[in-house]
DNA sequence: TGACATACCTCGAGTTCCTAGGTATAATAT
DNA sequence: ATATTATACCTAGGAACTCGAGGTATGTCA
């Protein structure tokens, strides 16, 4: 991570659940996703992207299936299901009110620099 | 932390520095202020805390002197230095840029809920 | 045939936060 | 007077998370 890795903590169910929201799609390539969406700022590694797709799937918030790509190499794929629509939605909120409280806390200190 | 902990990971330091730009503060207040300026969404415990502000005056970003409180304790106030300014803005452009990095994943994702 | 990119995985180390405990003093209640 | 609570500081150990480094396997290209 480039900026700062630690401030990824927490985040980073939001981020794949948030990819996943948008289609099905397979672990190297929501690497790359990320790095695309994100301007760089993100590059998750996947020591870090395989066990949470793995927890997330134990817990029923994502499926697997396996299918071919037309390389001919077998990839696996990850759908998100409703429980994983609920906890985006919620995980989605956590931010949300997060963000906003770090904002506060910043606007009430010295003035920003530019 | 009530909204996932997990989420404070890296921002402890930017948020100290703020409070600290704002004027001398001991940690007991810290922590009160925090509470309140973020409405009641951080609460920052004490095992966190202090071991940041030691690392904090180690690294020399800022300074602590002791001042008695009109109640007859002894306090322990935390000055922030030049240095800890300039780290204070480093941190300040990391969060901004991450926040707007996860933004941007967000926003490409399912449309935002309610 | 060898080198590289793709694609998956896991283990161990490092970092960070919190829980739980400790110490001490001032204010308040009994 | 005494016990309890609030203030104010601190630390050690565990839990959670990420990453670096390594492993396996297949497809592509020189």
């Amino acid at each position: 991570m480039k900026a700062d890795k630690s401030l990824l903590s927490g985040s980073t169910t939001l981020l794949v659940l948030s990819l996943l929201s948008g289609g099905d799609k397979y672990g190297y390539q929501m690497i790359a996703e990320l790095e695309e969406k994100s301007d760089h700022t993100f590059s998750m590694k996947e020591g870090t992207l395989y066990p949470i797709l793995h927890t997330l799937e134990k817990s029923g918030a994502v499926e697997s299936y396996e299918k071919e790509a037309p390389t001919g190499r077998t990839r696996k794929y990850y759908h998100i299901t409703k429980k994983g629509l609920r906890l985006l939605g919620e995980k989605k909120e956590e931010w949300a009110s997060f963000s906003q409280a770090v904002n506060a806390v910043l606007a009430g200190s010295a003035p920003a620099m530019a």
